[in-house]
DNA sequence: TTCGTAGTTTGACATTCGACGTACTACGAT
DNA sequence: ATCGTAGTACGTCGAATGTCAAACTACGAA
């Protein structure tokens, strides 16, 4: 009944020193991609890519978590077959402080502003 | 010796309630165009197209300022033969309070770390 | 061992992007 | 009226992007 063990599957991500402010912007200028940033960030906690349930198919979305991962916005790792992501907040915050808060309250202000929660 | 004056030759903008962050996010992913903003930033005044000496063709520069428009990152007026270029810091900041200055600090930031003024 | 679930990989496709060159327009200065 | 400067428009090109379908792999559960 615990969780399944985490696997050493090879998941290349940037180390901090390679994740380049453009690669973020980059990665989060697509809605879908921003979507799932603000979902996450929502919940404070590592989630499945199954959990979200995004209106394009699974080797689309399979590219969208890369593009997150390579940029150095989230971290992937593996957990049974399951692909758990969170946040990369310290290495962010690090890098550049304020800049996911200010991202984060952007996006949710255009949310409120286009009028959907 | 006076300024020319102010042309009114048609250059659509968005207005301030179209501009998408998601735009602005895309327009400052590309560093040359990440790189304009932060001089316009700095000089925190309208700029020429022609005082940047950018490392591309002027047909190339002339597509990056226009993307820098429609996205709603700055505004462009035509005087005389020149067009001057100023941040829309007014509009950004009403719609997006702190995330300009973010960026501007992200790139900063990053510019030092990567060891360039 | 067999099955189902989660996600990957590959290849295709249409679109967009960043860059170029050439020909062009708009305006100020002479 | 002519010239030079600033920038545009258009067409092209190669690379990257977002999407899909289909075949595949990895793992847990039965």
């Amino acid at each position: 009944m615990t969780s399944p063990a985490v696997s050493s599957r090879a998941l290349p991500h940037p180390e901090r020193g390679e994740i380049r402010l453009e690669g973020i912007l980059h990665a989060l200028s697509d809605p879908m991609r921003l979507q799932i940033v603000r979902e996450l960030a929502a919940v404070g906690d590592e989630l499945s890519c199954s959990h979200f349930d995004l209106p394009v198919t699974k080797s689309t979305t399979t590219h969208h978590f890369r593009v997150l991962r390579e940029s150095g916005v989230i971290r992937q790792v593996y957990q049974g077959t399951a692909k758990m992501n969170g946040l990369r907040r310290d290495d962010l915050d690090d890098l550049f402080p304020g800049l996911l808060d200010a991202l984060l309250g952007a996006a949710a202000r255009q949310a409120i502003r286009l009028g959907s929660g």
